[in-house]
Formats: C-alpha cells, structure tokens, sequence
DNA sequence: TACAAAAAGAGAGCACTGCTCTTGCTTTGG
DNA sequence: CCAAAGCAAGAGCAGTGCTCTCTTTTTGTA
C-alpha cells in the first residue's frame, strides 16, 4: 500500500512488522466480514493472533486506525475489480462499460457487505475520514469519468439541460474534475456517481426487501438510465 | 406512537411508566444526536436520568430495543417533514411537489444526522430491522408515489421506456405498489428513490467534500432530473 | 566488536460497556 | 387486606480500548 521506498526491507525485524502487520489486517477483514465494523474488537484480533493485547499497539496506534488501513484497502479492492470490468469490456460502447463497471461494484459490495458498509454506510461515528483515504476512494469515480470522456471524444454526446443556477457550480465543479468535458455533463455525471450508491445501498442495506426482488436486473436497467442521463447512449 | 388503545393509562403507575420511557427515548435521542448510534450507552442515559442502569432494563429489554424504538421514532418524524412539505404545496404542480418532499427529506437528513445514519446508513451490525419498523419505514415512499399518481390521473404523464427483461418484475412491483399506475413509471419511481437516498447519503457521509459545494443547489437540480425521469415534468 | 538506542512483547491495571441476578420496596387488583 | 406484580438498587461477570511499566531482542554505530 505504501510506496516502496526501497524494496528491500533493511532487516529481519523490518520484514517481520510487514508480515506482522498484514496479518492483523487480514485477521481484522476476518472479523469485519463476519461481526461488522461496530463489533471488530482488538483484543479478539490479538487473541486470535497469540498476542497480547497490549503488543497489537505497537503496529496500530489506535482501533481508529486499524479501520483507516481497512477503508484503504477495501477502497482500493472496490477500485480493482471495477477497473477489471473497465479492462474486461475494452472497445465496448461506453454505455456498456459503464454498465460493466457499475455491476462490477454491485457485486463487490454484494460480496463484501461489512466492507462496503465501512466506507460507503454511515462514518464511524466521531471519525472522519483522514486525507490518506482520498486517492483510492476516487478510482471508481475516475473510471466513471474516463468512460464518459472516452465517449464525448468518440463522438460527442447529448447535453443535458442546466439551469442558469446552477452554472457556477458545475463550472466549478467541471475545472476540477474533468474540464475537457461540459459542465451539464459533469454535472449529470456526479448525480450519477451519488445515485448509484443509492442503489447499490438500498439493495444492500435491505430497504429493497419486499419491494424490489428480481434485483440484478433492476439493477441493470437503472444504471443504464443513468448512462443515458449523463449522454452515453446515442442510438434508440 | 403506538395507537392509544385506551388513552386513559389504568393507574399512576402506568402514567409514570410512559414518562419514563420517553425520558428514556429523549435521553437516548440526545445521546445519538452528539455521539452516533455505536457510543449510544445505556450506562449513560441511566446516569443522565439519576436511574441505576440495572433499571432501564425495565424499560427496554436490550440496547438493540432502544434503537429500535429511536428507529421507529426517526422514521415517523422523517416522515412527518416530508408529509408536511407535501402538504404545503397542496396545489402546486407535481414536480414541484416531487422536488419539495426531496427537499424537505434532505433537510431533515442535514438537521438529524445521526438518526438518518440510523436508518438510512448502514444498519448496525448483527441487527436486522424488525417488523414494525415498516409501515413507518413507508411514508416518504407512499407520498413520492402518491405525488406521481397525482401527476398521473390528472394528464398523464410520459412512459420511460423498459426492456422486456425488466417486464415481469415492474408488473410484479406495479401489482405491490400502486396497480393503477404503468409498470414502467413504478419501475422508475423506485429507482429514483433509492437513488434520492444515494444523494442524501453522499452530501451527509462526507462523499461530496471537495467536489459539490453548492450543495443545495446541486440537490434541486438533481432531484428535479428525477422528477423529470419519472415523467412529472410535462412542458418544455 | 562492544554498546547504547530503538523496537517489540508481556502483563497489570483503569475506566468503561451490556447484561444478569438477587434483594428489598411499592403499587396494584382481586 | 394481602398476595402478586412492577420497579429500583446494588453487586457482579465478561468483555472492551487504551496506558504504563518492565523485560527481552534486535538494531546501527563508535
């Protein structure tokens, strides 16, 4: 996770807090896949690993921090399997891909519930996400972005509609984000981004119950709506 | 909350009972408001309310009831927001009513953080909502879809589209949800609201730092495009 | 190579949590 | 009137995050 400085751990001990430090990890997903967030208990990742309790501080400081390098890993392992469906559907249309990518996302958070819980459910109450989470909470964005530039450049796509209040915003929004695209395109893009988490939420977190059953396909055919609302479909 | 079978409580102890629990919920809630649901402590409301915590016990058989109470109790004041902005527009034209329910949701959501977490974000682990959750779990859905049904009886309104592989399900869900309304406009109705909640949640949980400022503005827009996908907007 | 410094583990302990059980006291209803 | 039910209080159990001290082991360097 952390850039190798230098490849070769300076000694036995060095290689031994990497190892160390990834099986607590691997030790705390444990937990996390099978008891949630709220109840992943350092003393129960130490047991589990013959440490004492007192000895797993040496490697986090602190629980919050456990759960940091957890968000970053989850965010990152989110980012993976969506940048293998982007890979997967290459020279596909865009809207396909988009669909590719945003199922990919579906079923990593189907997958791995917990985690997915852990950075897209509530926060942890009184903890607030440190700078460090921000490049790999962005992958999934930037691949929903890249999709739809690679579609504007192909051949352009329809604008929605923006109205005169919102200008200002979604210029600015559009000099951060991609200002080789147009504002009301990125405008529609970010809703989209935000929606399908919606989705993917409520289908997760059970509010779908009883309503939606055949939920693959619902899923389906809402995200495809979202890639015509942010242009990507031309034909039809 | 629960329907006053008889609204004559039988004696003073049964007054005294229902003050109690509601010192209980009120406490609780205050808690919940400053530290989030995983630090709400039953030790601590004991303490507040000059009670031994082996008491409340008395009153809520577990932790878990206590939150299940606030949940139903979150819901039904969620849903009194939305219903009184719903009330408010009486009149007015079904996208602008659609778009002052959202509002008024968004609104409730920014002023109650921590109860929407409770409800809308990721459920508290090991806990599955019960039952009587439900039917207050509803409110705001039931008004978006009698928004609709407004806009629908009174001119009809514009079909989306909906692949034949959707088909079956959408029938499914018109038959459960609201029979006089097209499958293909209940099939969008609830997209759009999971994917109203994927805006809350973003704006709430933190997603949208240092990417939409102008947050208000950003969420009329995009809940007005949803309005506009379930085909309330009729001109332009 | 000897040695001080840094890193790591072990254990005890603090203050807190949810929850149970027993012991008394008070209100209630037959 | 009096047993029964409801309620409060206190002690106690097992668990938590975290800190502190003490000892051992591994380092980089004089």
């Amino acid at each position: 996770m952390s850039p190798a400085d230098d490849s070769t751990p300076r000694g036995a001990r060095a290689r031994a807090r990497i190892e160390v430090t990834a099986a607590i990890k691997d030790e705390a997903r444990r937990q996390l896949a099978v008891d949630g967030a709220a109840k992943l208990s350092l003393r129960a990742v130490a047991r589990e690993l013959g440490m004492v309790s007192s000895a797993l501080y040496r490697y986090f400081p602190s629980r919050d921090d456990l759960l940091t390098a957890l968000i970053i890993d989850a965010y990152n392992s989110l980012g993976e399997s969506a940048e293998a469906a982007h890979r997967k559907t290459a020279g596909a249309a865009p809207a396909q891909r988009w669909v590719a990518v945003c199922e990919a996302v579906r079923g990593w958070a189907l997958g791995n519930p917990h985690e997915y819980a852990l950075i897209y459910g509530s926060p942890v109450p009184g903890y607030s996400a440190p700078e460090a989470t921000v490049p790999a909470a962005s992958r999934v964005g930037l691949l929903l972005i890249g999709i739809t530039r690679e579609a504007y450049q192909g051949r352009g796509l329809a604008k929605p509609r923006l109205p005169a209040e919102l200008r200002p915003e979604a210029e600015r929004m559009t000099a951060d984000l991609a200002p080789d695209l147009p504002p009301e395109t990125v405008t529609t893009l970010v809703a989209a981004w935000a929606q399908l988490y919606g989705l993917i939420g409520f289908e997760l977190f059970g509010q779908f119950k009883r309503v939606v059953e055949d939920r693959a396909t619902f899923f389906r055919h809402a995200v495809g709506q979202l890639a015509h609302g942010v242009g990507l479909v031309h034909g039809e």
